[in-house]
DNA sequence: GCCGGACTTTAGACTTCCTCTAAAACAAGT
DNA sequence: ACTTGTTTTAGAGGAAGTCTAAAGTCCGGC
């Protein structure tokens, strides 16, 4: 099954990032990180947890996504006025975002090109550069 | 001073939109296009009409800036959760988020170059497309 | 000018999403 | 096992925005 490994690996990716690995963020990095690449918010990754019976506030959550964020293990990414998206693909790319039903989807890698990054006002730096593609059904 | 007529400038958008030019209307209308493009909140211009001892809530606020985003004459703009902000200028153009401050600032236009725009998932349309360079002070 | 009906505005309660607080629970070194 | 610093938690608190229903305004017809 490999599911030994994945444990590890995920318990691996905690110490990398220098966060406890508690019961919690734990059980959090597992629901993320081991069923391939997701977009989650935090309100649904805390009905996840609770419904595989992993009990965890929601204030957890927040700071666990917080938490992975910084330690780039995640990407957070803001579409729809206060509502909050964490991304486990954390590699440059860019985003469909679906206006009807509010998901968020992976544009496939090299379809979109900026071919040409503006330069930064003066005395800042880039920090990322974010494509969201607005698509509504026809 | 050229006022009269910027003021019958911002009836007649009003007229298009078909939106009757009520004081309130009227009165944010002019805050927000007789003095070139800018990028407001919500909070932001209800504010300034207080200052400027025009009588509307902040329900009201919320209501026209809807409004004159519907009728094309804004386009609103979500970058940091849970805050909205809207830009009098509805060309096609892109913007820098100073992550430090919350300010948001135009790109000059032709210099971020979306080479290529992606096709569209199956059965969607798209309406818009969204670059957003987040900059930091050095 | 004045009326009447439709459209607008308003205050304030409410919702949603998220953060804070202070106390209880836990992890990990000794 | 004990201690210490870190985490978690429930629930209060906060910010941004929406909703409601009552009061006010616009405007065409008289």
């Amino acid at each position: 099954m490999g599911c030994d490994r994945q444990y590890s690996q995920v318990l691996e990716r905690l110490r990398q990032a220098e966060l406890r690995p508690t019961r919690q963020r734990l059980a959090l990095a597992r629901l993320l990180f081991e069923n391939g690449h997701r977009h989650v918010t935090a309100e649904r990754l805390h009905e996840e947890a609770i419904a595989a019976n992993i009990r965890v506030s929601l204030a957890t959550v927040y700071n666990s996504l917080h938490q992975f964020t910084d330690a780039g293990l995640l990407r957070e990414i803001v579409v729809d006025y206060g509502r909050s998206y964490f991304d486990t693909n954390t590699s440059d790319h860019h985003h469909f975002f679906h206006e009807s039903c509010g998901r968020l989807e992976d544009i496939p890698p090299g379809e979109v090109v900026v071919a040409e990054v503006p330069a930064p006002p003066d005395g800042t730096r880039i920090r990322r550069v974010d494509v969201i593609v607005r698509v509504s059904s026809e």
